[in-house]
DNA sequence: CAATCGTGGGA
DNA sequence: TTCCCAAGATT
């Protein structure tokens, strides 16, 4: 008995016949070639650049979200040498806003990998492409494969649900060993003429007709294929285990005012919001002037944050990480959302106090 | 493996 | 309000 074997009998796994295999794929292909988001701006060609940079912006985010960035993107760095040699400061503004900040810096560490070992050429043995830094077992085989053409599994949470709901896996897809059973799978169906369409098709069709809410497999080009919805067992696929709450964290931010400089600080590479600037974020306050606050929610933890205003006559202490910034710079600078939020207040705050006088 | 790391939107 | 969700990787 193969590996392969052992493990679909490990998870009571029947895989189809070699008829059903290709039946398969011409179903889900035929569809993807009427009904496939062929619009795309990364779908416009095969540039593993492009592809790379869209892989990387929509992990753990919306299409949606990822189309002005992309286009933003490409536009200010259109190759992987313009990526190496980009400034941090404008690269780090060109991902404002988009979250998981860590991607784009480890972006510009892959690229300047690429212009070095590969003399600026996008390497193209999945072995090579997912040794880059930021590019793991799923970005690796979506480049492979709609790049390069390669058999390649891309498994993502829409891989692991539809791919739950054909076979009726109830793994936790929450857990990290879970992928590889769905790569086995992926790997023997996948279609090998045509690999990047089929794991396009597969994303496709788990945005929404198998989405996870509301999905409606009476309208998909594979229901025949569908085990669970056969059997009526649609709710039961896929099995995710809960997250854990946000852990609330009280915090002060501290504008620090003197004529038009703000004290501004860069906060520590690696850790929550890294390389970006905010006012200063304090656990506890020995100077208080309440001008607002506001909440804000991350995957681990939730933000309760009340801002200060200290003018002039302040005796804060500034520290080694911060420095003062004239409001008419503040566009050079990399702000996430929170820093976004304080200023908001700031500038409301200003406003009011223009108008009662 | 489990924790870390953003943000916006929908039910 | 609260919870869940979205084309995951790193440590």
């Amino acid at each position: 008995m193969t590996n392969k074997e052992h493990l679909l009998e490990k998870y009571g796994i029947e895989m189809w016949s070699d008829e059903k295999i290709i039946a398969f794929r011409k179903a889900l292909l035929d569809w993807y070639d009427q009904e496939g988001r062929d619009h795309l701006p990364w779908r416009l060609n095969k540039d593993p650049y492009r592809i790379w940079v869209s892989e990387i912006m929509l992990q753990q985010t919306q299409v949606k979200t990822v189309i002005p960035y992309f286009l933003r993107f490409v536009s200010l760095f259109p190759s992987v040498q313009a990526l190496a040699e980009a400034d941090e400061e404008v690269l780090l503004k060109a991902w404002e806003g988009l979250g998981y900040y860590s991607r784009v810096r480890n972006m510009q560490v892959a690229a300047q990998q690429i212009m070095t070992e590969y003399n600026g050429v996008f390497p193209d043995k999945p072995e090579d492409i997912i040794q880059l830094k930021g590019i793991g077992p799923y970005t690796s085989g979506a480049i492979a494969s709609m790049a390069f053409g390669l058999p390649e599994p891309a498994v993502d949470g829409n891989v692991m649900r539809v791919f739950s709901r054909l076979f009726e896996i109830g793994e936790d897809i929450a857990k990290p060993a879970t992928r590889k059973l769905f790569e086995l799978l992926v790997r023997i169906v996948i279609d090998p003429d045509r690999p990047g369409d089929f794991n396009q098709a597969i994303m496709d069709l788990g945005t929404d007709i198998c989405g996870p809410v509301n999905p409606r497999p009476e309208e998909s080009p594979i229901r025949e294929f569908n085990a669970a919805y056969k059997n009526g067992t649609m709710a039961l696929y896929p099995f995710k285990s809960k997250a854990k709450k946000p852990v609330p964290i009280d915090l002060h931010g501290l504008v620090v005012r003197q004529g038009d400089a703000y004290l501004m600080e860069k906060r520590p590479t690696g850790g929550l919001l890294g390389d970006f600037w905010t006012f200063p974020l304090v656990d506890t306050v020995t100077e208080e002037n309440k001008i607002g606050s506001f909440k804000h929610v991350f995957s681990h933890r939730r933000w309760q944050v009340t801002v200060h205003l200290l003018e002039d006559e302040t005796n804060f202490t500034p520290e080694e990480n911060m420095k003062w910034v004239l409001e008419e710079e503040f566009a050079d600078y990399a702000f996430a959302v929170p820093q976004q939020k304080m200023w908001e207040i700031v500038r409301k705050y200003d406003e009011k106090k223009y108008k009662s006088l």
